[in-house]
DNA sequence: CGTCATGGTCACCAATAGTACGCGCTAATA
DNA sequence: TATTAGCGCGTACTATTGGTGACCATGACG
């Protein structure tokens, strides 16, 4: 069922399945610092401190966090890398780099209508 | 300044405007229960207890919160008619609208790649 | 021996978000 | 007189999130 099809069906509840989808997805993009760390990996960071680096504000806590999440979603992969000290490789999954490119319209959208600040 | 582009431009920091953008759209549509309001409108509903009665389990005061916020930020218009009781209805602008076509390839997505519960 | 870098974890606290439930208002209706 | 419809608001409580700063293990380096 498409989002078009709604519109013309007025019987259904709005918790089923694609409405679910939307959510799930809409929230993880959402979420806090998602959309920084995404971008700064599709910038080419890719370990711990990289990302901690470029992403202005962040801290441990919370990236370390969301790259759990983000990985167990398999929106990236985590590969460890037995040098001394150890290092820790955060790459994007197809998946991933998909999630962005599908998302940019949203940015479009954003610049065209100024979405009010502090909401 | 694209995402694509992003991938080149290391230099600059995460938290510009690019991603506010991309953020703020995204934690609007992803803030909990925004995403089943919209599709209550989109499937016709433009009164309050209409749009309660279709998202299942919204609190009042949620919705209230939700509509306000939307209201706010362009995505619906609130008129008053003048009826007694009063009643208000809810219609999705063009920006609301073209928000939900925007956001559909989200669905897709999240149907293709199974988003893993409970995050 | 002290300390640095790496990639985190943990305990604690504050702020935000969400829920439950009752109230208010008005005029028609039973 | 009591109730209902319609649209929320207010208060109180709980749950989830986010930030801070301390801490840990390892081996190299001075």
């Amino acid at each position: 069922m498409t989002i078009a099809e709604l519109s013309t069906d007025s019987a259904v509840l709005i918790d089923d399945e694609t409405c679910r989808l939307f959510r799930a997805g809409a929230e993880l993009a959402g979420q806090k610092w998602t959309a920084a760390v995404l971008l700064a990996m599709a910038r080419g960071a890719d370990r711990f401190s990289d990302i901690r680096g470029l992403v202005d504000g962040i801290s441990d806590r919370v990236l370390s966090a969301r790259l759990k999440e983000l990985e167990r979603q398999k929106l990236l992969a985590r590969q460890v890398v037995p040098t001394v000290p150890v290092q820790v490789r955060y790459t994007l999954t197809a998946q991933g780099r998909e999630l962005i490119t599908i998302l940019q319209p949203l940015v479009t959208w954003g610049a065209r209508w100024k979405l009010h600040p502090s909401e």
